[in-house]
DNA sequence: AACAAATCGGACAGGGACTA
DNA sequence: TAGTCCCTGTCCGATTTGTT
């Protein structure tokens, strides 16, 4: 909903846009003579500059500007313009410290397919990969992945970046991913339980014994964590429309999750949740 | 266990409407 | 014109939150 947004004006808050909206004042476009009577000749003239301005960045696309202007607490309003160009990011470690930080897989889902990197085969592949997107999705990545990312491969990552956790805190849906996940009803299936930790204890398993299907799950529960973002950011969209006058118009489908690439050994996370509550 | 970012609450400033 | 008040937007600091 770029096209109906009046926060990113410096002096314009999410009142006045309300109020704009009230008086038909629903996009861009629909801000001509007459003016609403609220606002005085100076705020009229500050809209028309900015709009001005708005209107030749969109021509240009380049949104990642007009994203900059907007409050943090506004980006979602940019998701459906960036859908074609979007990659929904999540990485496992060895740890959380990122004294040794050391990334063992990434997970890239870009709303039709799924890319995995693993350390030891291709995770560096991953930089050039990342490039072809102008929107990063991630949950708490603003605080965690972009930052552990951008450390273990050198660069800086100046796509934009919808963080889902504030976004979705902000919609009354606390207790990390896996608890939002539940509160908007989705379902892990075999991979119920099964946490960030227990994936570090996957990768220590894997360089352990080798074993492919130690792998394969791993990359199960990673890709999981990632699809996931997308149904989500979904509903959080909605979410944030129930607000607007736009509830109907913009309202986005859920999306259908791709063809699972990695199926998850039951056996083998029976066996490790036992040994890790036998204290090994 | 460290860290980053967003949110929240309270204080403050400025515009605009109203009155005398 | 001067004085006052209300509404809106912004700023600052403290707090909340979750990542493997």
């Amino acid at each position: 909903m770029l096209f109906n947004t009046f926060v990113h004006i410096p002096g314009i808050g999410e009142t006045t846009e309300r109020r704009l909206w009230q008086a038909g004042v629903t996009t861009w476009d629909k801000f001509v003579e007459p003016y609403p009577a609220f606002l005085s000749g100076q705020k009229v003239r500050l809209i028309q500059d900015h709009l001005a301005r708005s209107r030749a960045q969109a021509a240009q696309q380049a949104p990642l500007d007009f994203l900059r202007q907007l409050p943090a607490a506004q980006r979602w309003r940019i998701f459906p313009h960036y859908r074609d160009s979007v990659a929904y990011l999540d990485i496992e470690t060895t740890g959380l410290s990122f004294n040794d930080h050391c990334i063992t897989t990434i997970s890239l889902y870009d709303g039709k397919e799924v890319f995995t990197y693993v350390q030891g085969e291709n995770l560096a592949e991953f930089a050039e990969d990342i490039q072809r997107y102008r929107l990063i999705v991630t949950y708490n990545g603003k605080a965690f992945d972009v930052p552990m990312l951008e450390r273990h491969f050198g660069f800086r990552l100046t796509q934009a970046h919808i963080d889902l956790r504030p976004l979705l805190q902000g919609l009354g849906f606390v207790g990390g991913l896996k608890g939002c996940e539940k509160q908007m009803g989705l379902d892990r299936g075999e991979l119920t339980g099964v946490d960030g930790y227990f994936a570090v204890l996957l990768w220590r398993e894997y360089c352990r014994t080798r074993e492919p299907r130690v792998l394969e799950t791993l990359l199960a529960y990673n890709v999981e964590d990632t699809v996931n973002l997308e149904s989500l950011l979904v509903q959080a969209y909605n979410l944030k429309l129930a607000g607007t006058p736009f509830a109907e118009s913009h309202r986005l489908d859920m999306p259908i999750p791709p063809e699972r690439a990695f199926l998850p050994d039951v056996a083998l996370i029976a066996r490790l949740q036992g040994r890790m509550r036998g204290g090994y």
